[in-house]
DNA sequence: GTGAAAGCGCTAACAA
DNA sequence: TTGTTAGCGCTTTCAC
């Protein structure tokens, strides 16, 4: 195979200046009409498809925002992606993605490699990094966002909700539902920060209430659908049981959910039964699990609009550090519906 | 903020020629003990980021390679995901990574975008593209892998197994369980190479076997637990009932499981049923699925493995197309064994 | 609307 | 083990 035409050849190819065919590649460029499609139809019949590397390296763009998550396989973080690449698509802006495995030292290894990649702005999620990763986001001199949470000492700007707030909303309302004994299923504090809120959310809202409780803690996270059975057994092992469980997420819910059906406990009536998430199945189950809706779609998608808005106006971004709250919806369904 | 060093920065500041700084980089090149740690330590102490986007053009190596999946928010895909990532990590190399929301019209888009950045190899999942997308591909002078699938005529690698045989194995399953009549709950066509395989699977293999089927078919893939359960429907209150139900993914067949279950039909013995894709779920609902795991953290570590070789020996590439065959595994679980 | 010259920050190739 | 020179493929800048 021949080797991958340049620029130059292209230009060579339509009796042009290399100039020419670099602005017929931007559509705002002032090119003659008739040149530009010679030229795009030109470089269609060789072949060439444009080098960013070089383009990157000139004009000091790389098209890049970098993102990190701590995992992929979780529909949550996903759907955050899904907003923030939908978001910037039409700014021309590429999400270059990397998974921490919610651990803070790999998060670090992570920010360091994105950085070299000189992505024009970082998201990260969660707003606890170590003592190095904070600098490297410090220092990168690009607009930073953390999201999934209200970091209190925010390394730039930030778009998240406060996950003990949501989870003591949760209490409440079983609470209401006239619950007054708790358990909480959830994972060690190692790493997974917005888990660790949850809980302490979980914990102040029941102490403030006068409602016992007790917490179940599995390994590290993320608390997994079988660990969640395995909590929910030992749940309902114990005498007296709580008359409500709540847990860290919908999945570690919806394993407690089978372990209850195996052993032919009845959710609401026998315990009730919450989740946090609002991740698909939780509104399939049966019964249909009561959950928080955190708006992961929309934490992407508000990332990138105040990103896009950054990232035109030069000079904007350390002027003023953003703080854009979402509010989580509390969603109740069957799983905390006692007949 | 004061600008960020570049590498002739620290150079100065070391004393030294800025190759060497470039060296000192670089594990394994040749650079005095003593000064590879001093250059290494002013580099931290003056917040030096290397700029791997200079170090890509020069080098012509961008350290990238691409990937697309159909969809982020798939267990299944985001598995691959890992295992490719964790394979090539070792290598130095990155994924660059985008979904394609199972069209392969979005796929051509995204083939191009992502050839600009001048990856080293490219990841696609399926065999099915448009012409000008798989024009790309063969023209793009890299490695090419097509993964979970086995194209006819593949473009360059494959690593995949047969959607059509790992269901037929399925309707073997349910045909020795003692199922004398089916159903297949799956998506239309459009898109989903992989969901399509898996209808001609069922219905070949049902023919064979004399059985009688039927196809429920929703909108387009992906097939969600919500139409899972809502083709469920359908199909309960069909006359005669289907002895078993076999569904294009552990998804669609968790919706229709809770569909019995709202109804307060017994799976296995009202009806069997049974998944696809081996999701975390298909293990702990009550009864467990019956599923076909693919294995799809070994097609991205194989995958990765493959590129690892290929991206080492340089002319090996176009030497020999190589393909890996996946043997996926019938997981037979409760929601199949009749009492 | 188009072109010429210079250079982005690294590293290949060669030299010492 | 270290340094020098040139240049990767584009785009900025300035000129016309």
């Amino acid at each position: 195979m021949a080797k991958a035409p340049k620029m130059t050849d292209i230009a060579k190819a339509a009796g042009v200046s290399p100039m020419t065919v670099s602005r017929a590649f931007k559509s705002d460029a002032s090119v003659g009409k008739k040149t530009r499609e010679k030229i795009l139809k030109i470089a269609e019949e060789l072949g060439y498809v444009f080098d960013s590397t070089a383009s990157n390296l000139r004009s000091q763009k790389s098209g890049f925002v970098a993102v990190t998550i701590p995992s992929l396989n979780n529909a949550n973080f996903a759907d955050t992606i899904r907003g923030l690449t939908e978001a910037m698509r039409d700014k021309g802006l590429q999400v270059l993605l990397g998974y921490t495995d919610y651990s803070i030292e790999n998060e670090e290894r992570l920010i360091e490699q994105l950085l070299r990649r000189r992505p024009e702005a970082i998201v990260v999620t969660g707003g606890r990094h170590t003592e190095r990763g904070k600098r490297l986001l410090e220092n990168a001199g690009i607009p930073v966002v953390e999201t999934w949470d209200l970091p209190e000492d925010p390394v730039g700007h930030t778009v998240g909700f406060s996950n003990a707030d949501a989870m003591g909303q949760m209490v409440e309302h079983l609470h209401a539902a006239g619950a007054r004994s708790l358990a909480f299923i959830g994972g060690d504090d190692n790493g997974d920060t917005r888990g660790a809120d949850r809980r302490r959310g979980f914990v102040d809202k029941a102490r403030a209430l006068k409602l016992e409780y007790r917490l179940v803690s599995l390994g590290k996270p993320p608390v997994s659908m079988r660990e969640g059975a395995l909590a929910m057994a030992e749940i309902l092992a114990s005498d007296p049981r709580p008359d409500a469980v709540l847990c860290v997420s919908d999945l570690a819910a919806f394993g407690a959910l089978t372990e209850c059906q195996r052993r032919g406990i009845s959710v609401p009536d026998d315990i009730m039964l919450a989740g946090f998430g609002a991740f698909d199945l939780s509104e399939i189950t049966v019964p249909s699990l009561t959950t928080v809706d955190a708006h992961a779609y929309d934490i992407g998608e508000k990332t990138g609009a105040l990103l896009a808005d950054r990232l035109r106006g030069e000079l904007s971004d350390d002027a003023s550090p953003e703080i854009v709250r979402i509010s989580p919806t509390l969603k109740v369904s069957r799983s905390t519906a006692k007949r």
